[in-house]
DNA sequence: GTAAGCTCACTGACCGTC
DNA sequence: GGACGGTCAGTGAGCTTA
């Protein structure tokens, strides 16, 4: 039977069903933009306009409200995940039709492309499983099985791949140690298959040491390092994987690789140095790893001043006397000191002003004239012009020329390049969860090559790289632990561990932090179930921070504190009691507001990005709030007057509310498990994903935002696993974050409670948040 | 005050893909 | 063939400028 012909929504002529209801081609596009929007429409009219094909354009809100009415359901729009994994999954596909309709028929094509079709007409067995089905094993797919793939815990072979002679080039090198492959073998492996590139870095850069390797080799060799480029231009989400690999401190790396790709031109002109003075490049970052603090210094330093820093470039490069001593080991080793001497000195001058006397330098001291001589000689070498060794920015390929005029030059968003990590605008728990299959290390090669999987251990190598800088008694210790507490007047370790040195805490707030006891065992030993001091102070920060949702209630509670009387939904006279119900989350908001201040990561934020975050998510976290202080056998809220006092709240208050929100309140409440629902940790730091939604509307900063979100994702997860076993952590965290969805969508029925009131009536607090005017 | 020009958000139709 | 997303031309509101 066919379905009917008009639009449910509007009455227009309609083709089918579109989100479970048959509409028509336009309400169908309306839904899919609007229905995931977090825009608030109001209606011009009366809340209740009529719908039709000439209407429809009129009031966004009503339409919307029809669509939902009449059944269509946003759970069928592709959240942003699922339509990168299908827009990967059709280039994919064009990919592997473009080879068969340009198969065999390349015969006297350039030896290196033949070399690259050929790696990529090895991958066509991968291709192959992707166009049939992402779950298909007969490749031996590093995405399949319970990542035992051979990677990771060693070189163990693949796995078991009996359905096909073919094996995908990572399986056939995966038995290599990375340490022999040759360049060109490292790059083809990369860029052999874009699709599994993640999975190939993974493989040849299990370690830093590896990845230092790999790259020592790769710049090495122009031809390998200019295809290695342009496959990185083309797949960002690589490059930051492989800059993560390398280095320490990856939230600064992922930082200074966003500012490369927003600037083509200077990214360029650094490509061609790295092609040209590979040694000095492998030097520099070695020695900035070698002594991570200034590696972290200096990266803030590139990122406030990227003229300066790139001066700095100039410098070492230009300090080499372009004597080659490849051929005599003893002029190389000079050479190398020489180098690494130069290498502190400009970072020294770079940090401090002036060229270091200090201990980091002192053993090279016969070395200053070589070291000062190119810094006093080139003041300020414009860009164009210091670059004068051998390499034509020119010869970069065509593609990437190309590129970089798409590229803007100043943006962080990349609209033409919408698969790529910096321009996905969710990051919903579904894509997070995405990655939480990778055990800590994308060397299982699980993942998708996914931003947030990156990202996921990005946050882990930050704190890994935050205990690694603690020695007893360091004052680098100290102070990031200052500033990390919370107590930073300006920087944390979110930022970078250089704008420690600027804390401000204050003598009070350190002698409270010193007294406060752990929240698990201190351990500093990495990976160890218990929290890490990193790790425990962001906890210990929220739980600071929460001491302002106690603060003294001023309103009058006694009207709706909770008696034995029941709610008649259709008890008309009892709809104040809802207005004072809605009026005192005025009180919980400002009580969010203050707790939102205390967080360091969010005072941090620039003004907009603020109230943009409390805007979109203060109704979300007190929602997230009000599943602890839900009292399950009076079915009411135990709001605190104070830490010691509380009023109980009936919370069948909401019956007089429009809409489901009763129930919908009681469905996800029942549906928290108790235990999670009764951790005050896991609710704060749920609030605090919750705080950090990079998607809400007038953000500016959604990159930065987006961070600290995944910093509390990946913080939930580390506490989870510090007080549940390894299968129950795992468990917690998917159903927890299935919660943070389940919030959005109860706040889109809350929201509905407050626009339905009359705005005159309600907190001037909730009229700005809400954009209620009044009537 | 107003018309012209510009920008930007939104809409709707069409097409590609699975 | 159904159901989804992507794309692009058309439209109109809002702003600036002469």
């Amino acid at each position: 039977m066919s379905p009917p012909k008009n639009c449910a929504v509007c009455g227009d002529k309609a083709l089918g069903y579109n989100f479970n209801a048959v509409t028509c081609e336009s309400c169908k596009a309306f839904f899919r933009r609007n229905a995931l929007a977090k825009k608030q429409f109001t209606c011009p009219f009366n809340q209740n306009c009529e719908i039709t094909v000439v209407t429809r354009r009129f009031c966004q809100k009503c339409r919307l409200k029809k669509c939902l009415d009449i059944g269509m359901k946003s759970e069928n729009i592709m959240s942003e995940e699922d339509k990168l994994i299908k827009r990967r999954k059709i280039e994919n596909n064009r990919a592997k039709r473009r080879m068969m309709e340009h198969g065999g028929s390349d015969g006297d094509a350039d030896p290196d492309d033949n070399k690259v079709a050929g790696a990529v007409a090895d991958s066509s067995c991968n291709l192959d499983t992707y166009a049939g089905s992402q779950d298909s094993q007969s490749c031996g797919s590093p995405d399949s099985g319970s990542g035992a793939h051979a990677n990771g815990g060693g070189t163990t072979g693949p796995t078991s791949s009996t359905t096909t002679t073919t094996k995908p080039p990572s399986d056939r090198l995966a038995l290599v140690n990375p340490l022999l492959m040759t360049a060109d073998k490292i790059v083809d492996e990369i860029v052999a298959d874009p699709d599994r590139a993640s999975q190939a870095i993974n493989r040849v850069m299990r370690t830093q040491k590896e990845a230092i390797s790999a790259m020592e080799k790769i710049i090495g060799s122009q031809k390998d390092a200019l295809k290695l480029v342009s496959h990185l231009i083309d797949y960002p989400g690589d490059a930051l994987k492989i800059i993560s690999k390398i280095m320490n401190s990856p939230f600064n790396a992922l930082t200074v690789f966003t500012k490369f790709m927003s600037s083509p031109t200077d990214g360029l002109e650094i490509i061609s140095k790295i092609v040209d003075s590979p040694k000095d490049v492998v030097e520099f970052m070695q020695n900035l790893m070698r002594s991570p603090e200034n590696a972290i210094d200096i990266m803030n330093k590139f990122m406030n001043t990227p003229a300066e820093a790139l001066k700095m470039l100039n410098r070492i490069f230009n300090g080499n006397d372009g004597r080659k001593a490849e051929d005599d080991p003893e002029t190389l080793q000079q050479q190398t000191q020489a180098q690494n001497a130069r290498v502190d000195t400009v970072i020294h001058t770079m940090l401090h002003g002036s060229p270091s006397s200090g201990s980091s330098v002192s053993s090279l001291n016969t070395l200053d004239t070589a070291v000062t001589s190119p810094l006093s000689s080139i003041a300020s070498p414009p860009m164009s012009n210091s670059n004068s060794g051998p390499i034509d920015l020119h010869y970069q390929s065509p593609k990437i020329n190309h590129k970089s005029e798409e590229l803007p030059s100043t943006s962080g968003n990349y609209p033409h390049h919408h698969h790529y990590m910096a321009n996905s605008p969710e990051m919903g728990g579904k894509s997070f969860l995405q990655g939480y299959g990778d055990e800590y290390s994308l060397d299982s090669g699980l993942s998708i090559n996914s931003i947030e999987s990156v990202l996921s251990e990005v946050i882990r190598l930050e704190y890994q790289a935050f205990n690694s800088l603690q020695t007893p008694g360091s004052h680098i210790k100290d102070e990031i632990y200052h500033a990390a507490g919370g107590m930073s007047s300006s920087t944390t370790y979110d930022q970078g561990y250089g704008g420690c040195k600027t804390t401000t805490s204050s003598q009070q707030q350190q002698q409270h932090l010193q007294h406060q006891q752990p929240i698990c065992a201190p351990s500093s030993i990495f990976m160890e179930r218990d929290l890490n001091e990193a790790e425990q102070m962001k906890l210990r920060e929220l739980r600071m921070a929460s001491e302002a949702l106690y603060d003294p209630v001023d309103e009058d509670l006694s009207a709706l504190i909770m008696n034995d009387e029941r709610i008649k939904p259709d008890d008309a006279r009892q709809s104040p009691k809802l207005l004072q119900l809605i009026n005192l989350t005025a009180v919980a908001i400002k009580r969010l507001i203050k707790m939102a201040k205390k967080i360091s990561a969010f005072r941090d934020m620039c003004q907009e990005d603020q109230v943009a975050l409390l805007k979109g998510g203060c109704t979300e976290m007190m929602i997230m709030r009000s599943v602890i202080i839900y009292d399950n056998d009076r079915a009411a809220w135990k709001v605190p007057f104070t830490k010691e006092n509380t009023a109980n709240i009936r919370t069948d208050l909401l019956k007089f509310a429009k809409g489901n929100v009763y129930e919908e309140h009681q469905k996800f409440i029942t549906t928290f498990d108790e235990k999670w629902r009764m951790d005050d940790n896991i609710i704060l730091i749920m609030c605090a994903i919750v705080l950090f939604t990079p998607a809400r509307s007038r953000v500016i900063h959604k990159d930065a935002i987006r961070l600290d979100q995944n910093s509390y994702y990946y913080l939930l997860r580390r506490y989870l696993e510090s007080v549940y076993p390894g299968c129950e952590a795992k468990n917690a965290f998917i159903r927890l974050i299935q919660k943070i969805s389940d919030v959005e969508r109860l706040n889109k029925f809350m929201i509905n409670v407050y626009l339905n009131v009359n705005p005159s009536q309600v907190e001037p607090l909730l009229r700005e948040i809400f954009d209620l005017k009044n009537h």
